[in-house]
DNA sequence: AGTAACGTTCAC
DNA sequence: GTGAACGTTACT
């Protein structure tokens, strides 16, 4: 016992004296005081006091050399630090979240300020860049500074921290010409670096564009509460039962709101969309009346309702490994990113997205499970429509809605989509790619579909006199698969025809490896194709089941079946 | 519970 | 129009 708690002490006074070594050469007015914590000072003392009890009784450890020597060092250690001010010491709580440019380098201000609860209780204080009061410190945490530091944000219960952060600040202005790096390594510590830490990044360039800022935080500031606005895709058939003839679509209100994916969106952006009734007419209108954002936030749509897509982990791309250099992959813990976007690596992206395995029929309710595709009966596979977002078994559909004239139409592209009879019976025009989901859009853009991967109405456009006796529908699906078979007008091009040269340009810029995408693409259109040349699906289709378990199978859905 | 990453929101 | 951020969903 005795030996072990010696050793502890011995420790204890090594680590101390190391610690407290670089703080001898300074007096207490410089910057770089170090100011030691109540807690060390609390110990240092009782230490202290140990040792010269076990001095009195002449029984001071062995290991301690110069018992004497050292109890001199700690006492005057200790005088020396009396009137440290603990809030300049270590505090254990991060000050800085993000600054980008100390001393005028690496102005820009990157990256997003949410859009903050105003309530006047919220305690994140971004630091408004004209607030000049000093008191609104004091009275509510939405810590105004001083001018100079805009662009600069503190964390909250910050008033100490506020010393803290220009106490260190004070040392960047002091030494102009000298880079001083502050690393946050954690909540707990706060490590002055003379150098950059990776690279030899030299001080007098940094005013250029180079990426590493003086300052690294590897925190992030604490999390504001994102709210976000989930007008549910699904908003889109609360209304679809009551109206069948009339186009409902989703119109844009608010041109800003637009959806990007991270570094992938190939200038297609996602709108909020809103429900309208556009009764006999094909085109969306927006809407001239201006509505709020709230009408967009519907929370009692949260959950459930909202689904996503999941890659299938099957084609080419999602076997890949992570490549590491992409940008998402670089913010990637794994490769001592933060780890903020969150998203997938740019060269794994999915060409097949699926259904998840808990997307559920809205009909029976029954989950999808995580049988494969090819495991799945005919009746048992779920089909989405790429319009209303629906899920539905196909026979539960048609259970429902046995009152719906047309028939649905299946997507060669996209794994367990379809148009759902009832969107086109209501003529809903082909959404533009940015609704579509991300991955969805993502696949077709780099199949090189484009809108062509979207599924096309197949009657209503084409002539007027729409309402068709049984029969003679019949005949048009037959004649649609005859013309999927041997491609439309669309697809009949290639396409690169599809295109404009700037368009491809726009669209390969994007892709990372785009000419291997590109030859997946090919070689599934190529299955498709094949095979829906060797049995004629139309008699088939009703009968289908699926027995295609000898070929691998999981990912595409055949040319388009009518159901 | 922990991790991956999708979809929405927002700043620029 | 574009990309970062981040809440949320899906998977393990
Ligand atoms: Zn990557
Ligand atoms: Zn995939
Ligand atoms: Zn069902
Ligand atoms: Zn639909």
């Amino acid at each position: 016992m005795t030996i072990k708690y010696f050793l502890f002490l011995f420790i204890l006074f090594d680590i101390i004296q190391s610690y407290l070594k670089p703080c001898k050469t300074f007096e207490p007015s410089s910057t770089t005081w170090q100011h030691l914590t109540p807690y060390e000072k609390e110990g240092l003392h009782s230490l202290c006091t140990l040792l010269k009890k076990l001095k009195e009784k002449s029984s001071s450890p062995d290991d301690i050399v110069q018992p004497l020597v050292l109890l001199e060092s700690m006492e005057r250690l200790l005088n020396e630090h009396e009137s440290d001010n603990s809030t300049l010491s270590i505090t254990g709580h991060s000050i800085i979240h993000q600054i980008d440019s100390i001393q005028g380098l690496n102005n820009k201000n990157r990256g997003i300020k949410r859009k903050i609860n105003h309530s006047p209780t919220n305690s994140n204080c971004s630091i408004s860049p004209n607030a000049n009061s000093t008191k609104q410190l004091q009275q509510q945490q939405q810590s105004p500074m001083h001018p100079h530091y805009d662009q600069h944000y503190l964390h909250q219960n910050s008033h100490n921290q506020h010393h803290q952060f220009q106490a260190q600040m004070q040392q960047y202005q002091g030494n102009a010409s000298l880079t001083t790096n502050i690393v946050t390594l954690q909540p707990c510590s706060t490590i002055m670096l003379s150098q950059p830490l990776a690279g030899a990044t030299n001080p007098s360039q940094s005013s250029s564009s180079s990426p590493s800022s003086s300052i690294i935080n590897y925190y992030p500031q604490q999390q504001q509460q994102q709210q976000q606005h989930y007008a549910s895709m699904n908003n889109y058939h609360h209304s679809h039962h009551i109206q069948q003839n009339g186009v409902h679509y989703n119109h844009f209100n608010q041109p800003n709101h637009m959806n990007g994916t991270n570094q992938i969106s190939n200038g297609l952006h996602h709108q909020q969309s809103q429900q309208q009734q556009q009764p006999q007419q094909q085109l969306p209108l927006p809407s001239p009346t201006s509505a709020t954002n709230q009408n967009y936030t519907d929370k009692s749509i949260a959950g459930k309702d909202r689904h996503k897509r999941v890659r299938c982990k099957m084609c080419e791309p999602c076997t890949r490994d992570d490549c590491g250099e992409c940008v998402h992959c670089k913010d990637m813990p794994k490769f001592g990113g933060v780890g903020k976007m969150k998203q997938c690596c740019m060269n794994k992206q999915c060409i097949a997205p699926i259904l998840p395995s808990t997307a559920s029929c809205q009909v029976c309710s029954k989950k999808k499970g995580s049988r494969k595709l090819s495991q799945l009966k005919a009746e048992e596979v779920l089909y989405e429509c790429e319009r209303c977002m629906e899920i539905h078994h196909l026979p539960c559909f048609h259970n429902t809605h046995c009152d719906v004239p047309n028939e649905g139409v299946f997507s060669d592209d996209i794994p367990e989509t379809w148009l759902c009879p009832k969107c086109i019976t209501a003529g809903a025009p082909e959404p533009p790619l940015y609704k579509l989901r991300p991955i969805v859009r993502r696949t077709l853009v780099t199949t090189n579909k484009g809108k062509n991967g979207l599924i096309e109405l197949p009657y209503i456009i084409r002539s007027a006199n729409d309402v068709l006796p049984a029969s003679m529908q019949q005949q048009q699906q037959q004649q649609q698969q005859q013309q999927q078979q041997q491609p439309t007008t669309n697809e009949h091009c290639s396409a690169l025809d599809l295109y404009s040269t700037d368009d491809i340009n726009q669209l390969t810029s994007d892709i990372y490896d785009y000419d291997t995408i590109e030859n997946d693409a090919k070689k599934r259109r190529l299955f498709a194709v094949s095979y829906s040349d060797n049995d004629n699906p139309m008699s088939e289709q009703l009968t289908l089941n699926t027995n295609m378990d000898d070929v691998d199978n999981d990912l595409y859905v055949p040319q388009m079946f009518v159901v």
